[in-house]
DNA sequence: CGTACTAGTCTTTTT
DNA sequence: GACTAGTACG
């Protein structure tokens, strides 16, 4: 079972008892190491898969534990918690939270409803939106709810803080806002069952209890709440298993705080240490090229990645013009190699600081008419027409939850106007009510007027739907509410360049619910709201087309690919203008591990780029190449610069003419210099519809296209991977696809999308 | 009450 | 440059 693991490996994966901190460099085969522990803990040791927990960060990461574990531990397999911290806290409070106040059937706000809570509470306390921004209070609740601090205690702590008055005040109201609308934030999951377990320590030891053995992925990414929670669990037993790497951890904004894997030691004082530094996934001169930059920073626990390999393919270098010339060359480079047989799309990645920069890519992709996925920017279910019908389904599950009830009580516009929706809400807090009970009881409103019988049939609407639930599931439930409140018909008839790409987006929503009831066929949609609401976009990945991917380095943590085109590398884009004028060495150091992040992605080829000028939020800078890159070793570089020619003191020169304009007058443009160079964006995309008959619309999702003709006509018997065999009704062609209804055996009618259903004829 | 236009903000990263 | 909230007007 454990052939294959090298010296460092197999002890860490053999270590039983106690506490154990594996440091585990980029690429050591971490993921592995942890598996066979578990695996050797049951097969081995006989220990019960019901004592073992795995927690992770991201779902993604978690989902691929849990198929590993799957794989090599036969029985009982499935009794092993193997979850996010998260999906952890929601399990247990989902079950515990009665006992701290709160009823079991709260809902999760995400980021898009703390801001309207926020905004709610700026209302009714008469905050000034200029004076602080919502956003900075919602940040520091969000610390103070990272390091423990609920209301009542961070008003304590800040009680002689006269700078942080309207802050603690306004926390009071947002928590209040929330426990009203029975809701939890994300801080909250962690922090409540921290709250929990101190509150009710019988709880805590029936988990101590069962959780004989826990293991943590990531472990440099926990804040202080999770720190808290992990250590509450592993208080009986301590046997705890943490993995982590400090020179990976990047997630400082969040809360996260490293020193909870530098002193490990101090905190478990008999703990084990593993280094694993033998690198599986990268070439030497990519390792030498990380190490040589994380080398920069202080405080972090030596160490150095080496490899067995010896092919050795420099890094390449590039100084473009500007974005839009960068874009191109890349998606050029990524062609060549594919028709060159080199490597496929799906090998290749670019990688970038921010989001924004996506677009320039995103146009390069659709111009060249080469598939693409972007991973991250905009969650699925943060698009506006998902979350108006989930807030559909969140009223109908559960009307506690103002906020869902007020986003969907004018949408589709039913003349209910803020006016009245001010007045229902002023009710409501008079006679402490939910919104949703002043709706109902609209007839009692003397200042509504008129108003009241549209807010009452909406109030009735709502409620006929409940009772419609049971017998009609979910997905029943959700055509329905469509198909009866005209939403998609006013999408229809907005006449919205984006229609047609919302209404997908809709079609995609709804069989994402029939996935759901299939593999649930005991549904319950209080379960559906909740898993939805953990998930993010990176989950959602399947590697089974061939596409380049595109993603933060954030994002990209945890992943690897053959070929990585690291972009934007650049003093003001990364590190970014914010750690560089914020001079805060602490800042550098986590903007440099991030560096070390996307260089130890790549396994067989890295490309850095960079741009003389790039447009940055409606204006061009001229920005310095990236101080990281010149950390990098000469000997690693290799400059191959298709359209300039780079000058060495670009690089490798600090007094060059880039860095000191940029210390002088860091992001004023020099106007006329580049810009006739630029096609505008708009015009350039119509271009490129003209020229490849590549719609507009098809620019938000890369993949679906249609591609001549279908293997399959009206009659034809196909497959489902989903749905299983059926027979084809009836073909649609539309602008952008063809439209395919199909009466399957098993589950009915269904219409679909050609592209998205991937039908095979048989 | 709904629409059309304007002004201001944003951009560092996300479970 | 893009998105959003706020305002004026029908």
């Amino acid at each position: 079972m454990l052939e294959g693991l090298n010296d460092k490996q197999y002890e860490a994966a053999t270590h039983v008892d106690g506490p154990l901190l594996i440091i585990a460099g980029a690429g050591s085969g971490k993921t592995r190491v942890l598996t066979q522990r578990i695996a050797y803990l049951i097969e081995e040791q006989e220990i019960n898969p019901y004592n073992i927990m795995a927690i992770t960060f991201t779902n993604k990461a978690a989902g691929e534990m849990r198929e590993r574990v799957d794989s090599i531990v036969g029985f009982g397999a499935e009794s092993i918690w193997v979850m996010t911290f998260h999906a952890t806290c929601v399990r247990i409070l989902r079950r515990y939270i009665d006992h701290i106040g709160y009823d079991n059937s709260f809902t999760i706000y995400d980021t898009d409803d703390m801001k309207s809570v926020m905004k709610g509470v700026f209302k009714k306390l008469q905050y000034d939106p200029k004076q602080i921004k919502e956003s900075t209070i919602l940040k520091e609740i969000s610390n103070a709810k990272n390091e423990l601090l609920g209301s009542n205690e961070f008003a304590a702590e800040n009680a002689a803080d006269f700078g942080k008055r309207k802050v603690v005040t306004a926390y009071q109201e947002y928590q209040e806002t929330l426990r009203k609308n029975n809701a939890l934030d994300f801080d909250d999951l962690i922090r409540l069952t921290v709250y929990l377990f101190k509150a009710c320590p019988e709880i805590l030891e029936s988990y101590q209890k069962r959780f004989r053995y826990i293991m943590v992925d990531e472990y440099q990414d926990t804040n202080t709440a999770q720190f808290e929670l992990i250590r509450l669990l592993a208080a009986k037993h301590e046997n705890l298993c943490v993995v982590g790497d400090d020179d990976q951890s990047i997630y400082k904004f969040r809360g996260a705080n490293i020193m909870n894997i530098l002193n490990f030691e101090k905190v478990y004082h008999d703990a084990k240490v593993i280094k694993l530094e033998q690198n599986y996934r990268s070439t030497q001169c990519i390792l030498d090229a990380a190490n040589a930059v994380i080398a920069n920073n202080t405080g972090r626990k030596q160490k150095a990645l080496w490899t067995a390999r010896t092919d050795n393919e420099p890094i390449h270098f590039h100084l473009y013009e500007n974005g839009r010339e960068e874009a191109a060359e890349i998606v050029d480079d990524i062609c060549r190699r594919k028709r060159h047989g080199e490597s496929d799309f799906s090998d290749c990645a670019i990688l970038y600081r921010t989001n924004a920069q996506s677009r320039e890519f995103e146009e390069a992709f659709v111009r060249e008419n080469v598939p693409y996925h972007i991973v991250g920017g905009i969650n699925f279910y943060a698009r506006k027409e998902i979350k108006d019908l989930l807030a559909y389904l969140k009223t109908v599950d559960n009307a506690q939850d103002d906020l869902c009830v007020r986003r969907i009580i004018n949408v589709p516009k039913r003349g209910i106007g803020a006016t009245t929706i001010t007045k229902l809400q002023d009710y409501a807090d008079n006679m402490d009510l939910s919104f949703f009970e002043a709706c109902n009881q609209a007839k009692n409103i003397p200042t509504l007027g008129k108003a009241a019988d549209k807010v009452e049939s909406f109030a009735l609407m709502i409620r006929r739907y409940r009772t419609e639930l049971s017998n009609k599931g979910i997905l029943g439930l959700m055509s329905e509410i469509i198909e009866n409140t005209g939403y998609v018909a006013e999408i229809k008839a907005s006449g919205e360049e984006d229609a047609e790409d919302r209404i997908e987006n809709i079609d995609e929503f709804l069989s994402k619910i029939q996935i759901y009831e299939e593999e649930h066929p005991e549904f319950n949609l209080s379960e559906f709201l909740e898993e939805v609401a953990l998930v993010s976009d990176i989950d959602n990945m399947d590697s089974e087309v061939s596409r380049v991917l595109l993603m933060t380095i954030h994002s990209a943590k945890g992943l690897e690919f053959s070929r990585v085109y690291l972009s934007g590398m650049e003093d003001g884009v990364f590190p970014s203008y914010m750690t560089i004028n914020s001079g805060k060495n602490e800042d550098m150091e986590e903007e440099r591990r991030l560096a070390y992040v996307a260089i130890t992605r790549a396994k067989d080829c890295l490309n850095i780029s960079a741009s003389r000028s790039r447009m940055v939020r409606g204006e061009t800078q001229y920005n310095p190449v990236s101080r990281f890159v010149k950390e990098i070793p000469k000997e690693f570089l290799e400059g191959e610069l298709p359209k300039t020619r780079i000058r060495e003191d670009e690089i490798y020169n600090d007094n060059s003419r880039a860095r000191s304009f940029f210390r002088e007058n860091p992001y004023t443009s020099q106007p006329g210099e580049q810009r006739d160079n630029f096609i505008p964006r708009k015009v350039s995309v119509k271009t490129a519809e003209q020229n490849n008959a590549v719609s507009f619309a098809q620019m938000k999702k890369g993949v679906p296209q249609k591609s001549g003709a279908l293997e399959y006509s009206v009659g034809d018997r196909v497959r489902h991977v989903k749905f299983g065999d059926g027979t084809v009704r009836s073909i649609e062609e539309t602008p952008r696809d063809y439209q395919v209804s199909v009466a399957f055996d098993t589950v009915g009618n269904k219409i679909m999308y050609a592209a998205f259903a991937k039908l095979m004829k048989i």
